[in-house]
DNA sequence: CATGGTCCGTCCAGAAAATAAACTGATTGG
DNA sequence: CCAATCAGTTTATTTTCTGGACGGACCATG
């Protein structure tokens, strides 16, 4: 199976995967979370081949995730922000950071620390049912066929 | 860079994404928490090459987040689990399905539905803040060193 | 007791994709 | 003029993936 197939299966995973399922493409959006724009920064950070990040951010923009906007003209260079699709990741990569926060953090504790800025607190995220409010277990969850 | 690589980084998104970040390993996780078990079924229901399902089924196992057990014997036969700490993947698939859902679903709608057993509803995942209960948007956090 | 079916893998060669390293090109500052 | 910055592209190599065959341990059927 391609890419390309993925995007069309009948499964939301499998379409959002199709965009956002890979190693550098998950590393380039917690960049873009951190308030990473140029493609020398994307760059220099991860540490991996430009072409990598070429392609990443053109798939990205295309799928509407990241917009690529002009920051100077002479020569006109490019920067690339998440768009209001793009931010709708943000509980993903924080469900990611989570996991990883509570199985991978050394005896020092979570290399970085999240401050919601509503209520001023330190935070991590919790998924909880747009219905009633409540934390949801995964054993809590029933699915059935949507069309 | 490497895979092995990315999971020595001081980074709660590359060490998730060093066991989880790749399009088989979250299309296998999708089936795991649709109740699949079995190494026939995951290649079945992916159609792509048995290599592949047990590269990442071993991958999976190693990390702890599958627990390889045996369902019969003569000849015995395994079968391939969520762990507790791969059921904490919940929120992740779930975030994953959710945007999915809001983006890729087609006019007849998302092609799952998930009903909350507790409430009886049928829902979609909400991020909250841990210390204040409210819904938490991507712009209202704030990130800063933890160590 | 052969024959086919089930199930969980492994092995292999060729095809496809990912990746690194070097290069291009426009421009600015010294 | 020379070096530096920035955003890519090109080319060659390395890695991964595919598709199919194969193995081994059984079971059911004729």
């Amino acid at each position: 199976m391609k890419w390309e197939d993925l995007a069309q299966e009948p499964c939301s995973v499998a379409r959002s995967v199709a965009v956002i399922g890979d190693r550098w493409t998950l590393m380039i959006l917690r960049d873009c979370f951190l308030g990473v724009r140029r493609f020398e920064a994307f760059q220099e950070r991860l540490g991996i081949s430009r072409t990598i990040i070429a392609d990443r951010l053109k798939h990205l923009t295309q799928e509407g995730v990241l917009k690529r906007t002009p920051y100077q003209d002479h020569p006109t260079r490019y920067e690339y922000r998440l768009t209001d699709k793009g931010l709708e990741l943000h509980p993903v990569v924080m469900a990611i950071v989570h996991w990883g926060d509570r199985h991978y953090a050394g005896q020092a504790g979570p290399p970085l620390l999240h401050r919601h800025k509503t209520c001023g607190c330190d935070f991590h995220p919790v998924q909880t049912c747009s219905e009633c409010g409540e934390p949801v277990e995964a054993r809590a969850v029933e699915t059935r066929p949507g069309f």
